[in-house]
DNA sequence: CGGGTTTGACCCGCGC
DNA sequence: GCGCGGGTCAAACCCG
C-alpha cells in the first residue's frame, strides 16, 4: 500500500461525503426537509446514521490535519483525495494562517511527516527494551500466546466508524457521559502531548476513544469515538436535560452535544470527502457562506463550521 | 477489595 | 526484510 497520505480514511468527519458537488457551490438539491431549523437533530440524524450506517468505511486524519501526527492503517477506504504535492504545499502555504479564527488550520508542516522527523518528542525506542524484572516464569508464554490469538483469525480485523471532533478544552478527557477506562496511553510522534486510549467500561460495549491534544495549538483537544454504543449514556438516563433534548441517537455523548450547546468554545471541521447525507448537506448550503474555507493537506478542503454551529443553535433556541 | 490508571512490552501494518 | 509508529495488553500500582 503506497498511501502516505495522512488524509486518506483517517478520522471520519461525520457529516460531509465524497461528493464532488461540495467543492463548488451549487446546492444540488435545493429543498431543505428540516426549514424549521431544526438543525441539532438534523446533525444527529446524520451523525446516526453515519455511525450505524455502511457508508462510513472511512477513517479520519483530523489528527493530522491538526497537528496530531497519525499514521492509519486502514485500507478499506474508498475516497483517495489526488495528491500534488507540489500544489498541495503551495497551497497549503497560502492557507497555512487563518486570518479568521485564531486555530491554525492547515498546519502543512505534518503533511510530510514521515520523512521530516523531529526527534525527541517521543520515547519509543525505550518501549523495544525487555524489560527484566516483568513475570516471565511460563506466564509470558500464556501472554504472547493470547495477544495472537486475539489478533489472528486471518480475517481483517474490521475497524469501527469513527466520529471526531475537536474541543478547545483545558481539559483533555471531557465529559461526556458514558463512563471510560484508560486502557493506554502513547506518546504522539513530534508531540509533546501524549495520545490516550480509552474503552466504555460498559459491559459488551466496545465503544473506543481517543484524547489528543493538537501540538499545532495545544487548547484544542481532539476527541475520537470508534463504535457506536449499545446502552444508553448514564448521563442522560440520570436525566441530564441536555443531553435527552439533543440524544435522538442514544449513542451520542454529551461532549458530542456540546458541539452545539457551547459554540462559542467548539469548533467543528469537516471533511467533504467523506459521506454526505440528506439534510445535513442541505443545511451546510444553507450556511456556507458562513464558513472560513481552508484547503488542507492534500487538497482536502476544511471550513471552520462555528459560526454555523452558532446560527442553529440560536434559530432552535429563540 | 474493587475499579481505575500507569506503563513497558508486544503485535501488526505500512513505508522504505 | 527491517524499522517505525499506532494500537493494545496486562501486571503493577493507586485510591477511595
Amino acid at each position: 500500500m503506497s498511501d502516505n497520505n495522512p488524509f486518506h480514511h483517517d478520522y471520519a468527519f461525520p457529516f460531509f461525503g465524497e461528493n464532488p458537488s461540495i467543492y463548488d457551490h451549487q446546492v444540488e438539491n435545493t429543498q431543505n426537509p428540516h426549514q424549521d431549523f431544526d438543525y441539532p437533530s438534523s446533525y444527529m440524524s446524520s451523525l446516526t446514521e453515519c455511525l450505524h450506517g455502511g457508508s462510513m468505511d472511512h477513517y479520519n486524519s483530523l489528527s493530522s490535519a491538526f497537528g496530531m501526527n497519525h499514521r492509519t492503517s486502514s485500507s478499506e477506504v474508498v475516497c483517495p483525495p489526488p495528491i500534488d504535492h507540489h500544489h498541495h504545499q503551495e497551497l497549503s502555504r497560502k492557507n497555512s494562517v487563518d486570518h479568521h479564527h485564531q486555530i491554525p488550520l492547515t498546519p502543512n508542516s505534518l503533511i510530510s511527516s514521515s520523512s521530516n522527523s523531529e526527534p525527541g518528542c517521543h520515547e519509543e525506542d525505550s518501549s523495544k527494551i525487555k524489560k527484566d524484572d516483568q513475570c516471565e516464569d511460563g506466564g509470558d508464554d500464556d501472554k504472547s500466546k493470547k495477544v495472537n490469538k486475539a489478533k489472528k483469525k486471518g480475517e481483517k480485523k474490521q475497524k469501527e466508524p469513527r466520529f471526531a471532533f475537536m474541543t478547545k478544552s483545558e481539559i483533555d478527557n471531557l465529559e461526556d457521559g458514558y463512563r471510560w477506562r484508560k486502557y493506554g496511553q502513547k506518546a504522539v510522534k513530534n508531540s509533546p502531548f501524549p495520545r490516550s486510549y480509552y474503552r466504555c467500561t460498559s459491559q459488551k460495549c466496545s465503544v473506543k476513544k481517543r484524547v489528543e491534544r493538537s501540538y499545532q495549538d495545544p487548547s484544542i483537544v481532539i476527541t475520537t469515538y470508534e463504535g457506536q454504543h449499545n446502552h444508553h449514556c448514564p448521563a442522560t438516563l440520570r436525566g441530564n436535560a441536555a443531553a435527552a433534548l439533543l440524544s435522538p441517537a442514544s449513542f451520542l455523548s454529551s461532549s458530542q452535544q456540546q458541539l452545539f450547546h457551547n459554540p462559542s468554545e467548539q469548533q467543528l471541521f469537516y471533511n467533504p470527502n467523506l459521506p454526505i447525507n440528506n439534510s445535513f448537506y442541505n443545511n451546510y448550503h444553507q450556511h456556507q457562506h458562513q464558513m472560513q474555507p481552508q484547503l488542507g493537506p492534500d487538497n482536502y478542503q476544511y471550513g471552520v463550521f462555528q459560526d454555523m454551529v452558532a446560527s442553529l443553535i440560536h434559530k432552535r433556541e429563540p
